[in-house]
DNA sequence: AATGAATGAGTATTCATTCAT
DNA sequence: CATGAATGAATACTCATTCAT
């Protein structure tokens, strides 16, 4: 282990040229690869530049550490799946609250579904693992969530809404995760987004719903 | 890159004298004590033998293997959670379905509040991490859900039961797991197992319960 | 490694009660078989130990070091060796140049047929290889050679006696050393030590020797 | 104990570099000059590497593994060897028995005085000792020879000739292996050879050599 | 005397990182 | 800019040996 100087801001130099941002694509491509094939375990600088066929020095040209290459491939998921979720029609005027809540996670199921296998090992990744990228994810969600709330904040009869919330984007942050590899035909084919649903609008709203099994459009 | 493929039954040899039984003691509490400040990446044989002041050669009597003491620490975390469920008092004889629903995530709290920080870090440990413990442990705890499901088919509206388990009981685990370290007052205080009892009553029975926020016995 | 105190002289203490010689045996038993399936790779003091079902404690008792150890067992297996050498009844007045050669060569040959297992690990044994016994072995088997031939010396062509003696020696014992792993049936029929005869009593006497395969008994 | 079932082809990476070549050896060098000093007990790969004033992590660059240094030692001494031998003239047509003989006598002292020290401490090495190269050695050396003989078997008296050629390939590689520690300079004058040959060559064809100690060219 | 707990220097090997070319 | 040779602290684990009980 060296002396760990901790996360300097990521890349340590812009790319100017075309060729630079090309190896540097073709760097996390590597690690990316190593990541999903390998685990953390496999995940060596050494490896990483083998694989993408440059040379390590060329890696640390771009990357001061192991840590920012990591953090890269982070943000860059980030911003995948955000991008993802951004792109999603804004709902009709005054939806139901079922139809908010169902869309809500159909955000989190979407995000699961950009790139699973990067996104598992990416948020089992030891050293980050929740703290860095996952926590302000998690933050981020629970801050929209709860403006979500508020804004229908009538229809909830949860009295702590932070609590609330907190039980809700656990919840269904754990359910979609675990699903994206363990039941992914049900994450995909919507049944799970409607057992969510059922359950988070009873939760919410202190109502019961029905258990309609219509076909699902599915997700993703 | 590991070769792993040991993981003998855990202790290399009985201690057979006091001092002996004290030595893997020390070295079990070291290592502990270790994994929770530093996680995973810190837990290493020289490091745990040092903080036990005990020599690495002392280590390696006892433990075959690194993966061993991590193992038998797994065993007796295990036990210790599992003596704290079995302590909980039989119910009464067919008990509102609210009841049951509440003493099972009861139970699941008191397994996290046994040795929360341990059981956290043990629980995101890589190479058993779930593997070989959770996963067991998650399936012991979804076939016992599964049975009191059944017994309970008739007030269940969910149609398929095994996703209503595997919906419940990833739920359940995740908000209770976070909350150990997020927010274990809420936790202790069982305003947390409140929302989760009439987040899974509603789910799974299909009727509103009503939000009474009566105080609420503390558990653990 | 420890510091090698290198070679005290065997034996820590005479045993003198009849459960010291015992414990002795034991041990020296152990190491034998344990070097003889294992190699020397796998001859440890703990090992030795634990296999002679006793403490290393007292196997430290009687044997300063691993080396004495090892002595001891090399100092044991000559013995063997000698007694059965000695045991070969004295030959007729002025026999056969031929018999007295044939003689020797059976000699080397039981002396390899007395546990060729244990022979072979320990001529291989690094430490000690040939250096310490072995040479000795060697030294004392050309003397005796030596001294036969000088008995003989009419009937010796070779010029430089000390040279002839050292060619014979060497290559006796080689054919017959790796015969006794690699052709252990020609070496107890008989075949090999015809073949060897014929060799050294063409060299040594100058005369052809016929080539008669008459049925030999077989050795050891 | 070993759970060696390694030994990949011998060099991790083609070194390309002028630098690098000179890294392997002087790698290679110290780690010679370490195994016939200290034997294969102190053939260690930091010894080595501080030997050869290296880091550890540079050995491990261009040898995967400890084996595989060993190996690549044995392979060039293998080569020096067998050019050595190669290098010999063809001889004239139809040439006399004994000469034949000679020759090959020749080759094995030839090979031996290559770096004889080195040959030695090379041939006792344990994990592949004989195994590997000296096997394979004496496989190919064995062939040579029984065609040799084939292509005289009327000259030759002794019937088994697998036996002849074990016997006569057992003892010449002894004489001579144990002559170049012990007995350089007659190894060298080719009074040794003289020895041998004269010893062979009664043995084989049945018929006396005469004595003659005319003065030999040396060998090497 | 016997036990077995304890020791710690030593072993092979990895991997993040630097730096001369 | 790129290369890849070089580094060395750190890792898991072994084993000869000592010594308190």
């Amino acid at each position: 282990m060296a002396k760990r100087r901790k996360m300097q801001p990521i890349l340590r130099k812009r790319p100017e040229q075309d060729r630079s941002r090309a190896t540097v694509e073709v760097i996390l491509d590597a690690a990316a690869r190593i990541l999903v094939r390998g685990g953390y375990e496999a995940f060596t600088t050494n490896r990483v530049a083998e694989k993408a066929d440059v040379s390590i020095g060329s890696l640390y040209q771009y990357f001061p550490n192991k840590e920012s290459l990591l953090g890269e491939l982070m943000r860059r998921h980030t911003i995948a799946i955000e991008s993802g979720i951004e792109a999603v029609a804004p709902q009709a005027q005054d939806p139901p609250f079922a139809d908010v809540v169902r869309a809500a996670i159909e955000h989190i199921v979407r995000a699961h579904l950009v790139d699973p296998e990067l996104h598992r090992v990416l948020s089992e990744t030891p050293p980050l693992g929740k703290l860095d990228w996952e926590a302000t994810f998690a933050e981020r969600l629970a801050a929209r969530v709860k403006a979500a709330f508020e804004a229908r904040r009538s229809e909830i009869v949860v009295r702590d809404l932070d609590l609330a919330v907190y039980v809700v984007t656990r919840a269904v942050e754990a359910v979609v995760h675990n699903a994206a590899t363990e039941r992914l035909s049900d994450l995909k084919s919507g049944v799970l987004t409607d057992e969510v649903t059922r359950m988070l609008v009873g939760y919410l709203t202190g109502k019961a719903t029905p258990v309609k099994r219509a076909v699902r459009a599915a997700v993703g």
